[in-house]
DNA sequence: ATGCAAAATGTAATATTATAACATTACACT
DNA sequence: AGTGTAATGTTATAATATTACATTTTGCAT
């Protein structure tokens, strides 16, 4: 099984394209509106669509929200694990990267005798725009 | 308003009771199933019981698996902000106290001139138990 | 090119999680 | 005792996500 972008099948094209134009995190449902016209008529199809790109790592589930974003980070090696920005103004969202989040949470874990796998960080706060215009 | 869990109102000491007295975390509609017995009958009561539970920082949701759990902590100052280890064997949940998790997010959050309110971080991977019984 | 297996699809139904709306009751405080 | 805030009870419904099952497409080894 391939992982590149090229070889998406119709629907998950489809889905990633929408989110892709989004300047937000999208909802599953709110997805499926917007894309009905283009064949997609059920819940499943968002949800399955959704699944393998986030098993490719071309989306991110924001678990707070229930929410899904395109990742813009070309190879984006997140993957499974996420870390996020949330404003809690204009609910704009940037993705952490190229930081050592990785190793600090094992070593956290470590001294728990917990063995770290992945995680989901979300931060919520006061973005660039927003937080001078109190 | 008080804020010590003395005065908490009957549905709220039920709804805590109950996950006191759970070795995991519980779903919502679990612990609805669970105290039909002591009166309460919708979803409606136990969601706002928990949303006090929370407030007050008696109760912590787990995001990623809409579910929530008693602080073990006496004074728990987590409130708004929740650490967890998760075990992907085993599903058991150890809260992240007593770290310096607030001033690293602060730290990272800054260098995105985003200004840390409060974060919700759910590591997974294999608690002591589990780790070794492969 | 053919046939097989894996993956993806289509569709309907349903499960799970959470909130809206509104009338009523309990309780702390003066 | 009266008042205001919080909590409650109840019904209905919204929002999010999955099951089940029949069918089609695709990759790829022969």
């Amino acid at each position: 099984m391939t992982v590149a972008s090229e070889n998406l099948t119709k629907n998950q094209k489809t889905v990633l394209n929408v989110l892709e134009n989004s300047s937000e995190p999208m909802k599953a449902y709110t997805i499926l509106y917007d894309i009905q016209k283009k064949g997609i008529k059920s819940p499943l199809q968002v949800y399955r669509a959704l699944d393998k790109l986030i098993e490719i790592g071309k989306v991110h589930k924001i678990e707070s929200r229930n929410s899904y974003v395109a990742c813009k980070h070309e190879g984006c090696n997140a993957k499974t694990s996420t870390s996020f920005l949330i404003c809690e103004k204009c609910d704009n969202v940037t993705e952490l990267i190229g930081n050592n989040l990785f190793s600090y949470f094992s070593k956290q874990a470590e001294k728990n005798n917990f063995k770290y796998n992945k995680h989901c960080l979300e931060i919520f706060g006061l973005c660039e725009n927003c937080k001078f215009k109190n």
